[in-house]
DNA sequence: TTTTTTACTGTGTTCGCACACACTATTATT
DNA sequence: AATAATAGTGTGTGCGAACACAGTAAAAAA
């Protein structure tokens, strides 16, 4: 059992009243100094930590969570996070938060800004932003800063401009661990890094995959000289891509595809088709990818664990702002190397995503 | 924010007072059968669920886990798997949770048993029990029953008792990701499974490996025939195991070693010290198994997520006995296939890992 | 019929804290 | 000197549920 040391407890021994310890501790002023300094020693003389458990049921007011991130129809990853976030939420409800979830339009940068910007004007205690787009991303958290709005960043790291904390993984040991994986399977000549996006100059986190992975190489001496390729599944059908894809391969004798999406489905299967030995490592533990793990059709799935993100995003601002706990900057999630034979351990487990 | 209905919703509806609500909430009798009926409808109409907030400030009873597992010096894998548990303890005990940790020689059968007496005598709530032992175990958990305390069984699965949840890992599916993991290195011909252990036969959870082991190869047309060994490290000094397994290793050109224990570290470095091209496979992210994988003496360590087995343990009691969640009867967690490019995201990282 | 038992039922206090409000000194303003 | 503003302080109520206890009515025993 914790330390029992109460209000009152402190009170007594500061000779002062409760209502004079409260305003103490919540700093609501109207305390002389004398008084002040009473309190604090005898806080610390007795080592109070507060009942959150009293302090939630007396207090009234709900903490308003805000999350903004893109449509989980257009992105599997990210409905995976959100069901991370949403279980979050609903295991922290009885602390009093409330979340609301927000969504953008993953392919354009004008709608994050027109809903981020209805989100400022809602003032909530705290926001949750899983970036797509660097620069918006970069400039809303600034927002943030300015009105005193505690951002948790998710998904994508932003170097520029600093926030409460940055929960996602590490990009760059991201390519270098593919390349781990790749050099493993000895017979590799000619890999293809395919990007999904419109823009990569403004998608680090896809970017930093590619650099981590020419860099192991390079500081490997594994002489493979990676090829790379940017598609985007909303300009392009499934037809178009594949058709540029096969060419492609032909061309440049490819002989494995590192997605560096949680796309890989949109393509593995035609792929691996009319290329059966064509080694695919994709990200991210989505049905459609999941499926095609068991078929063969995809041969590694580095994992990033979105569900867990969510969920993780959501604990660290209850950490932070209701239980008064210590938080870390930066939360590097584990990237799990994912098999045929060890991808059910991952899936289907939401009370083990969700620890 | 949560469904706000109260007692006193309840008794209104029902007609009654909230003391009559209360005795029928915690079944303490002395209620009509038509007080009864109207205060169930009035629940189900009206959806009521406890605030867990009130009630734990309101209720003075502390909720007390014993937790049975063998001493942690003993075992760097249960090391881990205690700090997994005192996180969990900590982060209820404004639940007025308490948790006592006991500990038991891992080599000493008739310890546990002593031990595991002393803590039916003391009739907590609940128990954790971490197995090593499975004779023992089962005869615990059944004491555990007849005297109707919830028990959760961790580490070694029991098929043959019945119990509140086991929690740990799938032990013959990780011997089938074993086998995966060699036959990706093609040029793999004599693997050795290594047992530590004094009783295999007492030792399930490690006998299973080595069976999902020997049906992976067959199930999928491997021709290897993998040769099975058990040391004890009680028993052996480091030198005797390694000149033991010197010779053998000699004797069979053993170019793969699997250890299905966590104890890989003991015997790694003078191994691939001696024979540097031998594929090393072994357990559990333990600080002496790290450091050999950084040094490339271990090759590859199937993490079984001991942290997040002590902190899930203790998580699914509270879910269970406090905040009345629905549990599962089974919790397999993640087998991480962990390399030198991606350790340092499973470890250091208590807040991952006790999400 | 009176007393006792049994079977219910309702009220009141408490948990530790937040917050509104009332109150008392002191100082500033007229 | 009287009044008003300011700074500081203490008390009281409620958050929602648990549990002790007092109370009432009907049935059983005397």
């Amino acid at each position: 059992m914790k330390n029992k040391i109460k209000i009152k407890d402190i009170a007594l021994r500061a000779g002062v009243s409760t209502g004079t310890v409260d305003r103490v501790i919540h700093k609501r002023g109207k305390v002389s100094k004398k008084a002040e300094d009473k309190v604090l020693k005898a806080m610390s003389d007795l080592d109070y930590s507060p009942n959150i458990i009293a302090r939630t049921l007396a207090r009234k007011k709900v903490t308003n969570f805000s999350i903004i991130i893109p449509y989980p129809y257009q992105d599997y990853y990210w409905k995976m996070i959100k069901s991370g976030i949403d279980t979050g939420i609903g295991d922290f409800e009885h602390f009093n938060l409330s979340g609301n979830v927000y969504f953008y339009d993953m392919f354009d940068e004008a709608h994050f800004q027109s809903i981020s910007e209805q989100i400022l004007k809602e003032e909530p205690d705290a926001i949750i932003v899983g970036s797509e787009f660097n620069q918006q991303t970069i400039q809303f958290v600034k927002k943030c800063n300015r009105n005193e709005i505690p951002a948790i960043v998710i998904n994508a790291e932003l170097n520029s401009v600093p926030c409460l904390s940055y929960i996602g993984t590490n990009s760059y040991q991201t390519g270098c661990l593919t390349g781990k994986l790749v050099s493993i399977k000895s017979n590799i000549k000619n890999i293809l890094i395919l990007h999904n996006t419109s823009n990569i100059q403004n998608a680090a986190h896809l970017k930093n995959k590619e650099i981590g992975l020419l860099d192991y190489f390079s500081e490997n001496n594994i002489d493979i000289q990676p090829h790379v390729l940017s598609i985007n599944d909303h300009l392009l059908s499934e037809l178009e891509m594949v058709k540029k894809l096969k060419d492609y391969i032909r061309k440049h004798q490819i002989d494995c595809i590192y997605n560096t999406s949680s796309k890989g489905y949109l393509i593995a299967k035609s792929i691996k088709g009319l290329f059966p030995d064509i080694y695919i490592i994709c990200h991210d533990l989505i049905d459609h990818n999941i499926l095609l793990l068991t078929e063969n059709k995809i041969d590694i799935i580095i994992n990033q664990s979105a569900e867990k993100l969510g969920y993780l995003s959501i604990k660290t601002l209850v950490n932070h702002m209701i239980l008064e706990k210590r938080i870390e900057k930066k939360y590097y999630l584990p990237l799990d190397v994912v098999y045929k034979e060890n991808y059910q351990f991952y899936i289907n487990n939401k009370d083990i995503n969700t620890l």
